[in-house]
Order: structure tokens, then sequence, then C-alpha cells
DNA sequence: CTTATTCGTTTACACTTGTAATCTAATCTC
DNA sequence: GAGATTAGATTACAAGTGTAAACGAATAAG
């Protein structure tokens, strides 16, 4: 089994996973064309940042010829996801449905993408509870406030 | 008119900003006595902590006797918010809902939390594209790939 | 072959973050 | 009033980040 020990992608690392994720496989020359445009970074930055991201295990480097192929070794799903889920946990649980409906209202949906969330949600109001409890540490939140 | 500068508020930072969230308002000792069992933290570290925030202008502070008595300058809603809406950059557009899929699985939500985000989606439906379009840097997704 | 280019590695440096210890001035306590 | 407690300010220090320059080895180019 794997234990994943929780690899932190920092923002600018993260612009070099997503061209990892879209390439699969990549050569540090294809991360640094791609980048070019986008932003504003030296090749030697770039270099660092994949040194780093190898360093992390996020990336995996194999020998070809004298260079080398870069490839994930963290999906971007879960890394999303990871990310994703932290928010959850700053704040309130009863505030969960708040933090999605500002999500929902700024993110751009395709008919399917809103079809397919009723229909999940529809699926969750089954069980849902009638209230979500508070379960912050006491003081941390005002729920309790009488 | 506000320019709010991007405030970030960092994992410990945000324990704090919780607490003062949660009282409106608060000394250095009602913070440090909230978190003292949640966190293993000595008191000068929650000091120095508060210390930044106050150089971060996300808590404001007034003298109060020999003391000072801390809030916050920005609100728990709009720090959730722009957190929850960075992850929505991190990922190419089309993906935007299976982010917020992701976050329904996980998250706890009351009967009328899940109501209320039905509407909100029907609601949104009414204007919803077929399909979202990709808007990333090229190379930096597969939706390109043909 | 000699030179220019390219790749990966090493080093750099300031800023942020986590985590405190210490110091100093004010203030309760006896 | 003298000592104990407290609040806030100053200093510390390692790890992580953003951003790169420089260097050395290999290789492509002429």
């Amino acid at each position: 089994m794997i234990i994943p020990t929780k690899i932190t992608i920092s923002e600018a690392e993260w612009e070099i996973m997503r061209v990892v994720w879209a390439h699969q496989t990549v050569t540090s020359r294809e991360v640094i064309d791609t980048l070019d445009n986008k932003m504003n970074w030296k090749q030697s930055t770039i270099k660092t940042l994949i040194g780093r991201l190898v360093e992390k295990k996020a990336l995996k480097k194999e020998k070809y010829g004298r260079k080398f192929l870069y490839s994930a070794n963290i999906s971007e799903n879960e890394t999303v996801r990871s990310f994703s889920e932290d928010i959850l946990g700053r704040v309130c649980q009863k505030d969960n449905g708040r933090v999605i409906q500002q999500l929902v209202e700024k993110s751009v949906l395709s008919q399917e993408d809103i079809e397919q969330l009723i229909i999940q949600l529809q699926d969750k109001l089954i069980n849902a509870p009638v209230e979500v409890p508070c379960e912050c540490a006491p003081g941390q939140c005002d729920c309790h406030v009488a």
C-alpha cells in the first residue's frame, strides 16, 4: 500500500504539474516552451521547480538519452481533491453548504455538469440530516453562542 | 473604495482568525485560552501569529487599557470565498463541475443546504452552456488534444 | 575538431511560515 | 512597595517558496 505522506504543491509548482498532467510525459524543454508565454519565468526557474517536484516525489524522472523524461507520480484528480477538501476543514461543518454555494456561483458549469450535480444532490438528500452538527473546537465558531 | 491587496492567511494563522471571527473582538489572552486545547502551541507562538496578522492587516487592534482588543479586518465569508475560488483557478474550466462534485461528495450537508443548492443549480441551468470552453493556456491541459 | 548550445546540478538570496525563547514594561498581590 | 504575573515587542531559526545566475558535461553544428 502506498502512503502518500501528503505531497504539497505550491502555486508555482502547480503550473509545472499542469503541463505534466496535460502531456503525461515531458522533457524540461517542453515545460519551458509551454510556459514561456503564460509565465514570465526564466528557464532556470522552471528547472528549479522541476527539481523540487522530483525531490518531493511529485514527479518521476527517467533517463531518455542524454536528458530526462518527467511524468507525474500524483494524479491531478487526487491533487485537486485534496486541495479542495482543505477548505472544508477550515470552516464549520455547518458552513459546508455555503462554501459550495459560493463555488457554484463562481464556477462555469455545463448543462450536463449541472444535471449531474442535481442528481448527486438528490441522492445525497435521502440520507441528509435535518441539521449539520457543528464540530468546531469550542470558541472557534459562533454556533455555540446561545 | 477599498483595494484589498489580497491578504493571504496561512494555515496556522487561520486558526487564529477563526477564534476572532467567532468572538468578534478578543484579547490575545482569549485566543491563547481558546486554542490551548486544540493546538499545542506556546503562548508566544500565538502572539507571533497575532502580530503577523496585524501586520498583514487581517486584524485590527485597538488599545483597551493596558492591552489590546483584536478584531477582524477581513470577513470570514470573503476569506473563505477567495480561498475556494482559488481552486477553480487551478483546473481547467471544464473541470469545475468535477471539483464541485468531489466537494459535494465530501461535505456534510443538511436537507436545507441541499434543497437550496438544487434550487441554485436549477436556476443556473437556465443559462448554462452545453459545453464549457477550455480556457487553459495551450499545453496546460489536455482538452486540446484532438 | 572546435565552438555554440543545451541539459541538469549547484548555489543564491529574500520572503513566508511554523514554532518558539527572551526581554521589558506594566500591573496585580500580598 | 516588592515580587509575581502578564502583555506585548524583539529576536531566532529552520523549512518552504519564488526567482534566478552560474557551472560543468554532453552534444549538435559547422
